[in-house]
DNA sequence: GCATAATACGAGTATATACACGCATCGGCC
DNA sequence: GGCCGATGCGTGTATATACTCGTATTATGC
């Protein structure tokens, strides 16, 4: 007769490194990261600076809660986020059309800031699209948007 | 006559939320985060520290150096990441070969932590395979696999 | 017009991540 | 046996990330 569910699925957890969506890719995101980094040392920025900073710039002004959502991440987040990037005068922000909501734009010197860096985010970017091959990088990135798409519908 | 190399390459940078890895990959990584997290919400453990924990349990003994380098992780981090568990003595750490190494294992306590957490982990990944369905999901997982094994070699 | 829900934001707290640096220890070389 | 590079770790500092809570403002229902 049945004994009712097991208590422990420890053997199952074997497999979690394989299997979990969720571990690959925060690892993945880990190798990808210092990847990219490698072609900004020395420079100011930092890849993921730089790719909000060119986010700010091609959505012109937007308020946080609409950079926020663009980019999938907390509002909270992207406050925090903004701050090396204001401090050092890259962006800067002004009362929207509310006066609860504020509206972020890049500045002339976030500007050049963005052009200085570009060619170390080219570096990083085609370092990368040559070492997994072109194929399998579109892959990656169809994939990727995929699993994005599943933050827009929650 | 040629001019040179342009000044700027701002116009360039418009296209960077649609081609760059990096911004791609850590906007998914913070979708699927949250899509883990939701189905942890209340357990004591986070969806990282889940996999964390199963790595652990999965690997048995090891010293940080190896487990960080078999997540792809820095070693400080790993260290910073390994606190909150030993703090509520989910795994523990004793000298290794040397008495310059420690070794981490997982601890009874910790077993029963990650069967309890295991339905949890079950259902995010459930639910995130049937949403993306399941031949992207595979695709997902090899192109992060592949992304992954860049770094082994560097 | 006013009470109430909804919206927009920041601060506090906690985890996740990595680099630079320094300390302790080990292995090899003389 | 002692020096010296290599190895293993932790701490300090900074960014990246999200949740909870509180405040201010706007919109809505009556």
């Amino acid at each position: 007769m049945p004994r009712g569910p097991r208590p422990f699925d420890l053997a199952d957890c074997a497999h979690i490194g394989a299997n979990c969506t969720l571990f690959n890719l925060r690892k993945a995101s880990r190798v990808v990261t210092q990847f990219y980094d490698e072609s900004f040392r020395g420079a100011r920025l930092r890849g993921t600076q730089f790719a909000l900073l060119a986010g700010i710039y091609w959505r012109g002004t937007a308020t946080l809660t609409e950079l926020a959502r663009l980019l999938a991440m907390d509002r909270t987040t992207l406050t925090r986020n903004l701050r090396p990037l204001r401090t050092r005068g890259l962006i800067f922000t002004v009362p929207g059309r509310d006066r609860r909501s504020r509206s972020v734009s890049i500045t002339a010197r976030g500007r050049r800031a963005l052009s200085m860096a570009f060619p170390r985010w080219q570096n990083a970017q085609s370092r990368f699209v040559r070492r997994l091959g072109r194929t399998q990088w579109r892959k990656l990135m169809h994939s990727l948007q995929a699993a994005v798409r599943l933050g827009d519908s929650v």
